[in-house]
DNA sequence: TTGCTTACTTACTAATTAGTAAGTAAAATT
DNA sequence: AATTTTACTTACTAATTAGTAAGTAAGCAA
């Protein structure tokens, strides 16, 4: 039993995490697939909607997942936040936020606002898991937490991007310092 | 006098540095630019050459400025490195490795050499500009230099992007961070 | 003054793009 | 058994894409 419609956004995904919402086509999605263009038409009836899907499909994901940690230690948490950006150098991809985020300007006006809340979901997380670690002496940083946040947070991002130009484990290093400063 | 061909990599740049390298046309360089399409053609005959035209000016660019703050101390010379950064804030535009780099499997094959040399450029710049600061004791952190780099340039890089996406100066909490721990 | 180079324009092309309308076979529902 | 829905395909279209070939007007050089 096939699912064409996870095919289809799985796909997309990967597409758009490597070469970019506006590097890739209906084509590309469905000669892989077999499947003809106008069956992505049918599910995703505009590349916004393809974009959309994927945007939602990875705030769910985080929703659910940063759910289940939630019990967990801060410094677990974090570790385990950190593990979804190993994840995706294993997968030689950027993450969604990266992917979309540097070709904001020529997104649909609809996928800029999914992402913009997307921003504002993952800094608020990381946000109240550095207050928490801090309260309990598991963090001992003594910058602002949201500025602590959003350098964790551009850090990790641009990580995997300049690790797909450079060739080299960048994410490995940013880590190191992560862990270090904690 | 005009400059035509500067006129159209200023303008390249700046959509490249909004839109990213597959978000604009030769179009919507010529129409600006009251020019036919094939007067940009005439410059640069491929869209890789107009793209390789960026890439090296900022390359270009970011050696001349560099060798000439060679002289000032590490800290002075951080600042004006995350002042490029500031500008292209105030300019809405994300950094160059940016633009490109999260889009990089999309690239033809000689953008991304070029890409990648640029990269391996800036990374040992910092390097070295962090080595000379913890020398002359301007600088004290603990890290591993290269892992320090590496944090400092994703931040900062990162920063551009997720500042488009959430409309906040995430640029001016990267660098608090970075003053506080250099 | 003749020829050459520069800086374009005119007028295209072939391919690709996102997107649509109409049809169809199989499965599910009534 | 008849109808409707699902999951597509076939067959398009209009617009846009990067790119080209041939022409031209102005400036410069021999």
């Amino acid at each position: 039993m096939k699912d064409t419609r996870t095919d289809i956004v799985n796909l997309a995904e990967k597409l758009i995490r490597t070469r970019g919402y506006n590097g890739f086509s209906y084509k590309d999605i469905s000669a892989p697939l077999n499947i003809k263009n106008a069956a992505v038409h049918y599910y995703f009836p505009t590349k916004c909607d393809l974009g959309l899907a994927v945007v939602n499909r990875n705030r769910n994901a985080f929703e659910i997942e940063t759910r289940k940690w939630s019990k967990e230690s801060p410094d677990v948490q974090l570790s385990r936040f950190m593990k979804i950006y190993e994840d995706s150098r294993a997968a030689k991809m950027v993450c969604f936020m990266g992917a979309f985020g540097s070709s904001y300007d020529s997104l649909p006006s609809e996928l800029q606002g999914a992402l913009t809340i997307a921003g504002a979901e993952i800094r608020l997380w990381l946000k109240q898991l550095l207050t928490k670690g801090l309260e309990e002496n598991v963090f001992a940083f003594t910058e602002n937490i949201e500025c602590k946040a959003d350098s964790i947070i551009s850090a990790l991002l641009a990580s995997l991007i300049l690790g797909k130009v450079t060739g080299q484990d960048i994410l490995a290093n940013v880590r190191n310092v992560i862990n270090n400063t904690i």
